[in-house]
DNA sequence: GCCCAGGCGTCCC
DNA sequence: GGGACGCATGGG
């Protein structure tokens, strides 16, 4: 199962379509991954820095990593979500489009990412281009992150941990004015307060199990609205069986579902086949 | 320069 | 409860 190349961590037998980390970084659940020119991508997952990689070894699809084996079991194999079977996820005969959807969506992953972070970059989401979130998120970590680096072949890389909710707290309107985040500054800035005074338990909302529940309180925060409770928990509590609704997939069930329909009669992996419809519309259709 | 973006809060009925 | 409207900013 593992071997090393040029003194990287090899992990053997992961093919595209178990784990595609082009199709993963770039479908729009998260927003700071980036691909170097050779093609490695390099993020940042519980406050370290990481590198990612598609090799194929003498007929073997790898992955490398700059990840210690103890990081990829502990760390990234639960972040890539490898430890689900994404399997189970069954669509009806005659839905073509959830069909032709999960074809070209395979090798996604739901990654497992941290649930304030989450909150925040979803909240900055809304009525945003990709590019702009990422670039505003990148400016907000920059500021009120830390630097991070990790040395690969003698080359530094330097990230930023994702700034934290005390860190955010502290800080008035005027202090973030030049992050760009618009009229979001407030919501994040209250949000920051939420969790700082505790009225928002992140812990009790990775610890509760029932969807509805934790999309309810998720909104109880300003500037949460269906669709970004939905994303925040689909893609920062990995709740699976949560389908955001936003303008692309409205879309899609305009046109290709008569106006409606029944997400939840796709089950518990609702999520995952949502995120296979939106990346098929945004990217591969047309 | 324009158009518009993984929406939401507010107002109004 | 549902439908219009404004909203800051900068990427394409």
């Amino acid at each position: 199962m593992y071997s090393t190349y040029n003194n990287f961590l090899c992990i053997k037998n992961i093919d595209r379509d178990t784990l595609d980390l082009d199709k993963t970084f770039d479908c729009g659940q998260c927003f700071r991954w980036r691909k170097l020119p050779d093609g490695t991508w390099i993020g940042v997952v519980a406050d370290k820095i990481f590198m990612l990689k598609h090799k194929n070894i003498d007929g073997v699809d790898c992955i490398i990593t700059t990840a210690t084996q103890e990081e990829w079991e502990n760390i990234l194999y639960k972040y890539l979500d490898l430890d689900t079977d994404y399997s189970k996820l069954s669509v009806p005969d005659g839905d073509t489009f959830a069909i032709e959807a999960m074809q070209a969506g395979k090798g996604i992953r739901i990654l497992r990412q941290d649930a304030w972070e989450s909150i925040i970059s979803f909240i900055i989401s809304q009525r945003n281009n990709i590019p702009k979130i990422k670039s505003t998120i990148k400016k907000l970590c920059e500021e009120y992150g830390n630097e991070i680096e990790i040395e690969v072949n003698g080359e530094v890389y330097k990230e930023y941990t994702f700034p934290t909710a005390e860190r955010l707290a502290e800080c008035k309107l005027v202090d973030i004015k030049s992050i760009g985040l618009g009229y979001r500054d407030i919501y994040i800035l209250m949000a920051a307060k939420d969790v700082v005074d505790g009225r928002i338990s992140i812990d009790k909302l990775i610890n509760c199990n029932n969807a509805d529940c934790i999309i309810e309180e998720l909104k109880s925060m300003v500037g949460v609205g269906p669709k970004v409770a939905n994303c925040i928990a689909l893609f920062g509590l990995h709740k699976l069986e949560t389908f955001p609704i936003d303008v692309w997939m409205q879309r899609i069930i305009d046109t290709e579902y008569g106006g409606h329909l029944d997400y939840k009669a796709y089950g518990s992996l609702a999520g995952l086949l949502q995120q296979y419809m939106f990346y098929y519309m945004k990217y591969k259709k047309s």
